[in-house]
RNA sequence: GGCGACAUAGCCAAGUGGUAAGGCAGAGGUCUGCAAAACCUUUAUUCCCCAGUUCAAAUCUGGGUGUCGCCUCCA
């Protein structure tokens, strides 16, 4: 597989440094609000990733942390009279909520800041030791000048950063591009941990150092965000973490685009974001995930109304043939024919296809096309007679290919329903039996108001539930 | 000022040298009691503009235009 590597600003083999097991750790939420379309995008990227990975066969350890210490958080529960832990827990809560909803797959570890303190404070004192960093009144910032490769990641100057940066009111910088590992508490009652430079908390950027060495080692395989993570964040962490192991960091960085609106970067900040939590009032989690992988990942994405009714249609056609296949794999008999298995073994090379696609740093869109053309010719063996066996491999290969994307991953609603429906259905076939249609429309109507569609096809009635 | 991304049909979107995938929406048709789904036909002589390289360019080079982003919290 080939995967862009910001690091190297190119498409570049990826080789994990442990074949036994690759090791990824992707930048989570800060926990102080539910989570927006923006936010959600690398999350769904990356979880197809390590599905993907996972599907090619290798084992993966996957990291994804929370944010649960930020001045955000601490606002958000001073407003609401919160402490800053019943405000952080409560997000995170619903962030796997959401997430869950994306079919975005827990990582194997979602570690937290408060649960890290011990680790950080001794990782910041390690960095004061070998003279990357420097504490003044109970602060602690880091020298960016002193580590050597600084701005390798984002391809900046040291000296042009320079001319940009500025100091806040009230820091204590030696230098302005210097940013604080561990920040003194400035009033009584703030959060804070004691250390050896009093009490304070840690800044934002040591956490992810911090916990990825914890987690995963000092070296890992991939580290993935957004891309506007790229710098301050990605290149401190790489300082902060370099510095300290005197080894490469991350071997690959991968950054997806931005969400835009409007054509405008999607953010908290701006005011201009969807929260996925109120997305999925109007549109299921699947048609989310289908518009997140319906571009390539590093390009940008424009979010807009019209544009998840498009992706909710195109992915109402996976799920229509993946309802009609499964619904001639329970009901249309037989086994397979010889004209079919040869059928079944041709659409080996739609898994090609889709491999391909993947392998070139993970172009979903190029593997959806593959599933679309897949379901076209599955579509065409379905317009004549077709074994349950047949519908059975078709609805095998479906299925292995779409849950790489994390999708079509909704459990089939069983067939048969209830006994009041079946006895409708029943009503309704004698009803078309005997030419009554308006009686049969009837039923049909009605049962469509609790969600249930009704197809009169050649192997009977098929019925679908939303 | 420094660094970077993008520009393909009504819409979304692949395609990095060999003559424009796929999806949505629209139109017409087949099937159906009617629907739905599906299938067939149809929708870019052309890929922001100009120049160049080449037998051949959406793809490479140079120049231009436009849009967006990072450099400050941000996925």
């Amino acid at each position: 597989m080939k995967v862009y590597n910001t690091l190297t600003r190119s498409k570049e083999e990826f080789v994990p440094a442990d074949e036994k097991e690759v090791r990824i750790y992707v930048c989570g939420p800060t926990v102080y609000n539910y989570f927006h379309i923006g936010n959600a995008r690398p999350f769904v990227v990356f979880d197809t990733l390590r599905r993907y990975l996972e599907y090619r066969g290798l084992k993966v350890r996957f990291v994804q942390n929370f944010t649960d210490v930020d001045d955000k958080i601490i606002n958000r529960a001073a407003e609401e009279g919160k402490s800053p832990s019943e405000v952080s827990e409560q997000y995170i809560e619903e962030y796997f909520r959401d997430a869950g909803a994306l079919n975005v797959r827990l990582a194997d570890v979602h570690p937290r800041v408060t649960e890290n303190i011990p680790e950080i404070i001794a990782f910041v004192g390690d960095l004061i030791d070998k003279g990357y960093a420097y504490e003044v009144d109970g602060d602690v910032y880091y020298s960016p000048r002193s580590f050597e490769g600084y701005g390798k990641l984002s391809r900046q100057n040291i000296e042009d950063l320079e001319a940009g940066a500025r100091i806040e009111v009230g820091e204590k910088k030696k230098d302005p591009l210097d940013f604080a590992l561990w920040k003194a508490r400035k009033t009584e009652g703030e959060m804070a941990w004691d250390s050896p430079w009093g009490p304070g908390r840690p800044g934002w950027h040591i956490e992810c150092s911090c916990m990825s060495k914890k987690y995963l080692g000092e070296t890992i395989d991939i580290h993935a965000g957004g891309q506007d993570l790229t710098f301050p964040h990605h290149e401190n962490e790489i300082a902060q973490s370099e510095a300290h192991s005197g080894k490469p960091f991350a071997r690959y960085w991968m950054h997806n685009g931005y969400i835009t609106i409007g054509n405008e970067k999607m953010s908290k900040s701006r005011g201009n974001f969807f929260t996925v939590r109120d997305i999925l009032k109007q549109y299921s989690g699947e048609a989310i995930r289908f518009f997140l992988l319906s571009g390539h990942y590093r390009s940008p994405i424009n979010f807009s109304e019209p544009l998840m009714e498009q992706a909710r249609n195109s992915l109402g056609r996976m799920q229509n043939a993946k309802s009609s296949l499964e619904h001639l794999a329970r009901t249309a008999p037989g086994s397979l024919t010889p004209e079919e298995g040869a059928a079944l073994a041709s659409f080996d090379r739609y898994r090609q296809q889709f491999v391909e696609a993947m392998d070139d740093d993970l172009n979903t869109a190029d593997a959806i096309t593959a599933v679309f053309e897949m379901i076209s010719d599955i579509n065409h063996h379905l317009r004549g007679e077709v074994s349950g066996a047949f519908a059975r491999g078709a609805l095998d290969i479906l299925l292995e290919l779409t849950s790489v994307l994390g999708l079509l991953q909704d459990d089939p609603k069983a067939e048969p329903m209830d006994e009041e429906v079946a006895q409708l259905v029943a009503e309704r076939q004698e009803a078309r039996k005997n030419k009554d249609f308006a009686r049969a429309d009837q039923i049909r109507d009605a049962l469509k108001e609790k969600g249930i569609t009704l197809k009169d096809t050649p192997q009977g009635v098929q019925i679908i539930r939303e």
